[in-house]
DNA sequence: TTAAGTGCAAATTATTTGCAGTAAG
DNA sequence: CTTACTGCAAATAATTTGCACTTAA
């Protein structure tokens, strides 16, 4: 059961130690208020946040993507050279990128596995594995 | 045994349709010159062409990485947003990126086995699978 | 000779930042 | 109150492009 709409974007946003703004509480809710994973870029979020009839300037969006990339909240995946794309999920996953549409997706992880995963060398530990799957439509 | 220097890049040129001029010549030649992998930013081969005494300049640089992607004689590799990497090897292989340097490297790939993959999507095929290994200073 | 390639400088695109005003603790 | 946050507009960074000139075929 839902008590107050918003609590829940609020204690995410507490969880990072971020202000509960009311931009930052309209993006979160935009990202997380449903609990479904979401995979967005600055532009696609501020034009969510326009559709959904709450006003923050795309610059606020940028700066809040980076803050609760910061603080723990969210990742960037890094799939096309040109645009940043932000995930919701914390997990390491893999991802499927459709190049028609420019699209990010989660891939179903269940069965995907890594072996022989090469040593990282030496003074250094491996801070994430990045898995795209680039999917082009079939010729 | 060496036949006359530049005929091996001519070659790497011709493969590629493209026309041997003096600025893609020597480009190429630092890239697949001898016959090492290379992993190169647009700045960082124009600042290798700078070192080397031959003029090229920047937009031509740019120019040319994409020209060579275009014709299938490179590739470009995403890792950071806002840079773009390009790969003189052509298989598909892991990549170390260094968190610390912003340098990419190849990874080992002998080892490496990725399994249960998912299936792509209907109506797409799987155009690649990009593998970062990021790494970082150890703690 | 003619289409492709080159080099500037100007244009674009994605993103960041300075700073004056606004709001949260 | 006091420090963080916001929004605009200007700044930056990487890359592309328009166009007159050069060169390979």
């Amino acid at each position: 059961m839902a008590n107050g709409a918003g609590t829940m974007v609020a204690d995410w946003l507490a969880r990072g130690g971020l202000r509960p703004t009311r931009q930052r509480l309209a993006l979160a809710e935009l990202l997380v208020g449903d609990g479904e994973d979401r995979h967005v870029t600055a532009e696609s979020l501020y034009a969510l946040s326009l559709k959904s009839g709450e006003k923050v300037s795309l610059a606020t969006v940028y700066n809040t993507l980076r803050a609760f990339c910061d603080a723990g909240l969210m990742n960037e995946v890094v799939v096309d050279g040109s645009k940043s794309y932000f995930d919701t999920r914390m997990d390491d996953h893999p991802h499927f990128y459709w190049e028609e549409t420019a699209e990010l997706t989660d891939a179903p992880k269940d069965q995907l596995q890594i072996t022989g995963l090469p040593e990282a060398p030496d003074g250094t530990e491996v801070a994430r594995v990045d898995v795209v799957i680039r999917l082009r439509k079939k010729a």
